[in-house]
DNA sequence: AACTTTGTTCAAAAAAACTTGAACAAAATG
DNA sequence: CATTTTGTTCAAGTTTTTTTGAACAAAGTT
C-alpha cells in the first residue's frame, strides 16, 4: 500500500479554469477534450502524474487517458519521467512553446504539405488530358496559385520557428527576449 | 429563360481533385466540409458562380450552401461580384494568400486570445485565493509560462502576416519573391 | 395585389468524433 | 507458473457537428 501518493481527490478551482484554457486551446487546434485535460492537469502539477492519477483527478476513462497519452507523447507534448520505485510510467508536461509548436507541424502539419505536393502534381495531369483546351489556361494557372500558397507556407515554418526560439524581427519596442522556455 | 449560364452539370476530374483539395484544407482549420467545397468550386471556375450554380454543381443542400457563405464571407475568403443583367449574388474567390489568412486569424483566432488574458488574469486572482501557501509558488509559475506563451503568440502574427506579404526574412537562397498575389 | 425569384432560418436527420468500459496483452512479482 | 499490476485495444454508446429540406421572409415582376 503505497502512502506515497499525495491526496489531491478533486480539482481547486484555478486548477479547473487552468484546466479550461488548455481545453480550449486543444479544441482550437482540433484535439480532443480529454487532451487538453490531460495536459492541462500536467502543467498545472509540480510531480509528474502517473497513469492512474490522471484517471481519478480528471474523472475520465483509462481508455481516454490511454489515448490522449499517446497522441501528446506523439506530439512530444508530454515526457515518460522515471520515478524509483514506482513501476508505473510518470508523465511530465513539456513546457518549451518552440518543442510544442515544432510537435504539432511536425505531426500535423508537414503531411499535409507533403502530401499536398503529391496531389499538385496529380491534378497537373487531370489537367492536361483535359480536352477543353479554353479552360486548360485558367486551370493551370489555379494550378500555380496553388502552388504558390505551399511554397509560401513552407518558406513560414522555419520563421516561425526561428521567432519561438528567440531570435529578433521587427523588435522596436523594449521586450524581454529572454522569457524563459 | 437565360441562357447565359455555361451549362456544366457534372464536375470534371480535375475540378473533383482540386475541391479535394480544399476540403481537407478546410478540414485541417476545422471548418466543415460544405464550405472547403464551396470555396474550392469558386477557386475552380473563372466566371464568379451564383448561389444556385454553387448548390447545383455541388449537389449540396441550399442550407449548406447559404451558411457556407455566410461563413466564407465573414472571413473575407470570398467576394460579392455584381453580374449585370442579373438578380442574384454572384460570388468570387479571394485569390490573396494574406487577405485569406489575415481573415482566418482575426475571426478565429485573436477572439480567443484576446479573452485568453481575462481569464489568466482571473485564473491569478483564484491563486492568490487558494490557502496553499506551498503550491502557490508553483502555480505562479505556471501562470507566468501561459502569458509567455500568449506574448509570443501575439508577437508572432505581424511577422506572419509580412512574411505573407512578400517582406524578406533570412531571405538566403534564390527565391522569387514576387510570385503573384 | 398576386406571383415569382432569391436566399435565410431552423428543427430534425445523418454523419462524424469522442468516450467508455470490458476484454485483452505484457511484464513483474510471489 | 499462477497472480497481480499496468496499460492498450476496440466495439458499442454518447455527444457534437454537419447537412438537409421545408417553411419563411424580402424584394422584384407582371
Amino acid at each position: 500500500m503505497p502512502a506515497t501518493q499525495s491526496y489531491t481527490p478533486t480539482l481547486s478551482a484555478w486548477e479547473t479554469s487552468m484546466i479550461d484554457v488548455f481545453v480550449r486551446a486543444a479544441s482550437l487546434i482540433g484535439l480532443p477534450r480529454s487532451i487538453g485535460e490531460i495536459y492541462g492537469l500536467l502543467f498545472c502539477t509540480p510531480q509528474a502524474l502517473s497513469f492512474d492519477e490522471l484517471v481519478e483527478r480528471l474523472q475520465i476513462s483509462k481508455g481516454s487517458v490511454s489515448q490522449g497519452l499517446k497522441v501528446l507523447r506523439q506530439l512530444g507534448a508530454v515526457k515518460l519521467h522515471y520515478v524509483p520505485g514506482s513501476r508505473r510510467d510518470h508523465y511530465q508536461p513539456e513546457l518549451s512553446m518552440k518543442r510544442l509548436v515544432r510537435g504539432f507541424i511536425k505531426d500535423q502539419f508537414e503531411p499535409h504539405l507533403l502530401s499536398g505536393s503529391q496531389r499538385l502534381d496529380n491534378i497537373e495531369a487531370l489537367i492536361q488530358e483535359e480536352g477543353d483546351e479554353a479552360s486548360r489556361g485558367h486551370a493551370l494557372d489555379r494550378l500555380e496559385t496553388l502552388r504558390s500558397w505551399q511554397k509560401r507556407t513552407r518558406k513560414l515554418m522555419p520563421i516561425v520557428m526561428a521567432v519561438l526560439g528567440g531570435a529578433k524581427f521587427f523588435d522596436k519596442e523594449s521586450t524581454d527576449q529572454e522569457t524563459i522556455i
